[in-house]
DNA sequence: GATGAATGAGAATTCATTCAT
DNA sequence: TATGAATGAATTCTCATTCAT
């Protein structure tokens, strides 16, 4: 009388996890064959398939941790009386330290996407993020606070300049310098230039 | 006296350039087959062979030529008597500009950026063009007209705010916004905000 | 005293058995997984492996059950006073009857039959029924009853008849053609035609 | 510019449909490697991929092959001025002539007939010989030939009495033999009995 | 030089069987 | 004793690359 379809040892699932993660950030997706995973994850390469349908929900799956887990990190402890600028600043800060904190989970969401393997569900979880920003950027603009641009335009630049610091090979980026880029992305969108 | 080591029938390369470029912008890198570029390029599989060692060398050969491509049309048409910020400008409205008129090119350069099967010759036409950005940006660094952050670091928040915009998925790009985009960046880095 | 080696619950099974027939007609025995078995027999993965040394022994185990039970019906009431005739006809509406009685056991005895899986214990059993059928027609022979054709290929031509019947897609066979058939069994190979 | 999709190189095509029947014949479809086959038909794995889409396709051609040439034996020569009788034999007599030359051919249809492999056109191919079978003795009956019996289930007698001489593991079947049998056949379903 | 059929190494995935609980 | 999660050997199939024509 089985109940969970899915087996669930926690440990297993994260050693799978974590090796696919290291595995795919370094060689590429395609160039990672699932038997290294499982040898490096020390389990049996028949036990990744009992976890995950094949190689392609196992990538997704783990795109959609990542990305939940850099959103939370993103909102957590935005506060709702806090002014818009504080909150943008807010919002840019919390990804700059997710990606100083966690910079294998970022690269991983920054190298693998768009890419043709993600799924729907992989693509709606972006999606709910970049609603998300829409709508508290629809109200800064409202409220005249923003340059007159269209919020998914000001979304793609800041999460772009953002990005870029990080993708950048040539940047050693460091903690000290996460105001003076928080500085720089609210210039950019301010209104009354 | 030729060496007629490698053949040099243009068209036959450019049509295996060209259906390279679109299946792994379609498709991906690894879910593209050799003989399906053949195929479509309308040459038989082992002509490929004869222009590139490998598929490797088929890409990053794609790769090396789009980046150049792109960077001289940023910096095609620079009059070196013009200040700062107008150099600024013309640099971005250059990116802007080839990204709208090449779309399929400046895809796969960000598509492919940081893959795995780039080369080291690959990387090194990067560095060329981040190279020349840094000089650019020394310069009005101690002319006191930028901001004070490290040009490696303006260069990747302003090439990153330009890629971000052609990257998201909900951004439909049009050529009007150019000139506000290039404003954004412009008021980004500039000193004393 | 007990040896209480291999596990008795009659229950379980008879519905592993039950079930593994089901499956192996529908899909073939290649084709059934045994953790499917266990799944729809509502046992162990492992518990199969209790009453079964493997998968082999499962389906021949089975094709041995069906098999018996197949002799059984066709040989029960058989009265050693009738005439040949009277008991070629019992032989055959036996079979017939035992066919449609129990169409899945039948179908599973001639879809599995000749199969590489199948073991000389298998193959033993089938020979006891040719072995008890051979005596049988030989007596008649000897009797002037039959046609003047190896009693083996009397065998062969009746059971291939009866079981076509059953094998092919297009017939569909009813109770109220039993006599019919029986008949054109006897005159086939009844001597003095 | 290619023309032909599949490739022919009919030696090779031969090889491998060869060795397929082969193998398939002795261990079964299953138990039956696709590089086997190919090891053993003197070709690379992938050159049977070339030839057939998958295994499958492979058996299920094979199939269909081997039931054309037995249909087109046995409806050879047929003289549509002969009476009902002699053609009837005639059918008979050829099934078992084919039967009797090629072995290998008639064992794989029988063996692997209502496989859950076979696909559509495999039983299409089966139903056309059935057809016209099924119109021959439909005019049997008409003119008073034939017991009164469906024309399916005539053919279903005969040819399972046909075909279980052949899957008899104790028959050892000699030509000498066929004029008996297909007398035998002939009393099975003529009128009048 | 150009071709594309042939190749076989290597990848994803399945499933019979085991064994710790 | 019964279980079913875990395993890895074995299988199907793909595709980069070669080479005879």
């Amino acid at each position: 009388m089985r109940k969970a379809k899915t087996p669930h040892d926690p440990e297993k699932l994260q050693a799978i996890l974590d090796t696919a993660l290291r595995l795919f950030n370094k060689q590429g997706f395609d160039a990672t064959p699932v038997p290294m995973i499982a040898d490096q994850a020390k389990v049996g390469t028949g036990t990744i398939y009992r976890y995950f349908k094949n190689k392609e929900e196992l990538v997704n799956s783990l795109f959609q941790r990542c990305k939940q887990r850099m959103q939370d990190a993103i909102f957590a402890g935005a506060e709702a009386h806090q002014n818009f600028e504080a909150r943008f600043r807010h919002y840019c800060t919390g990804t700059l330290h997710f990606a100083l904190e966690h910079p294998a989970e970022f690269a991983f969401l920054e190298l693998h996407n768009h890419e043709p393997y993600l799924n729907a569900a992989s693509r709606k979880i972006e999606d709910s993020l970049h609603g998300g920003l829409h709508r508290f950027l629809e109200e800064g603009r409202h409220a005249g606070e923003l340059r007159n641009l269209p919020p998914t335009l000001v979304i793609a630049l800041v999460l772009g300049a953002i990005t870029g610091v990080f993708k950048d090979r040539h940047v050693s980026f460091k903690k000290a310098q996460v105001a003076a880029i928080v500085d720089a992305c609210w210039v950019m969108v301010r209104a009354g230039a």
